[in-house]
DNA sequence: CAAGCCGTTTAAATCAGATAAATGTGATTT
DNA sequence: AAATCACATTTATCTGATTTAAACGGCTTG
């Protein structure tokens, strides 16, 4: 019981202490912490981090709702197993980035891009509105002038990429923002180490042209080799790449 | 036994007060009772549903956490846009199909399944395990038994459909089981009553085989053929295609 | 008149302490 | 051996008070 750190953090993302202690039980949950372990009870929870009950039970009940808990009476809170946590939860995402680099994770991010972002622009080349077309055009400006040097790569990119996902007109696609601006963040910092090479402006244009001339096909194709092309950089560097006797 | 599902919906939702909050103001919420009016106070809320402010509390962080609600003193608590809901979560989805039949909300589900369902299959042919595979054969087994009238089509269809999605070895395709399950469940009502005819074995062979055999570009081709059929049909039964303006 | 400052007020946030309900565990009875 | 009961433990619920955050309006000041 004396290896948790109640280390208070001072001024952070909590604004107030029912976030503070939100963010602090799902990081370490995330980073594994209780793994062995049996949670604490309520009680134990709420004098560790120096808080009310109140707050302890509110902090647990909404980290319940993202699926990493589960509490009964008598049996005390539990751990749920990975299965049940809500990956396209923001909090839940941003704790499993947190607890440290892992190529296995940004493969396995990339691996739902090649199948999300390709089919939504297929869908956006279908169904986007002038306006949803003129949204991508301006992430694909700003990459333009972030060639010259005049604006963020990075957030451009993201803008570009998010303003397809809007195009597609499914509330379900869109949903995918977060893991999408999240992955490109990490992406980036590491296709930039392996290969120093910026975002190919051209390649992003074809899927632009494509969804504004209403070619799905040609949109589908087009955004999956973007994506396609960030995979195998990460397969490649990854030497223990399974094909063992498949 | 009967032949039906597991019917009983009754005990899970209303497990106690807290659930039971949850689930009446999640839902009141979804269908649209707050839309334009302001929402009401932590303690009108308690008031209204007869319990203390405490269980109201905790009802309303965890729809917070399902990203529906947002609460800051003095300007109330306040109805999130749609946008920000957390559309996978499982009771988000369930409240959503409860509020009504529509068959745009069906035609987004599996406008996401051929999304991932078709790469999931990709994914499986490459670096599912032999337990993996015996799970979608399980669930393919079983579709033979329905088609004979001694297993439940339906459930079977399900199995097999999420035994493809957990042999992908990515936590992120595993997460849509439950999009996927209410998908089915919804669909398969509505094509039986469009046209009669039951899940095609022969096709969704044709997926666990091309897993099997370890060929992604069969088993994506051959899943989404499973789910362009479904949506074709939902789309021809949708008069008002848009066209509009593109 | 515009901009900044400052109480007032309202609702959530937090705390404290008590009671109720659920549920394993183990002893007791049948 | 099985059913039953008593008990301990932990979450669930209730109550009422106090504190904090922030929107609002009025006031002062440049």
């Amino acid at each position: 019981m004396s290896g948790l750190g109640i280390e208070d953090a001072g001024p952070q993302l909590g604004r107030n202490l029912t976030y503070g202690m939100l963010d602090a039980i799902g990081r370490a949950i995330v980073v594994g912490d209780y793994d062995g372990a049996i949670f604490p009870t309520e009680a134990e929870l709420a004098k560790q981090h120096g808080v009310s009950r109140s707050v302890t039970r509110e902090a647990v009940k909404m980290l319940t709702a993202k699926g990493l808990l589960s509490a009964r009476p008598r049996q005390g809170t539990i751990v749920q197993p990975t299965t049940s946590w809500n990956l396209f939860d923001t909090d839940v995402l941003r704790w499993l980035l947190e607890r440290q680099f892992s190529i296995d994770l940004l493969r396995q991010f990339n691996e739902l891009r090649v199948a999300i972002e390709p089919e939504a622009a297929a869908l956006a080349a279908r169904v986007a509105t002038v306006d949803d077309i003129e949204r991508v055009n301006a992430g694909l400006k700003r990459m333009e002038r972030a060639e010259r040097g005049e604006d963020d790569t990075l957030e451009s990119d993201i803008a570009f990429h998010i303003a397809v996902l809007r195009a597609s007109r499914n509330p379900f696609y869109a949903q995918f923002r977060d893991v999408v601006s999240t992955a490109l963040r990490t992406s980036i910092r590491f296709t930039n180490r392996v290969k120093g090479r910026t975002a190919n402006v051209a390649d992003h244009a074809a899927v632009r042209d494509a969804i504004a001339n209403g070619n799905p096909d040609k949109a589908r194709k087009a955004m999956r080799a973007l994506i396609s092309d960030v995979l195998e950089l990460i397969e490649t560097a990854k030497p223990d790449g399974a094909a063992a006797g498949r």
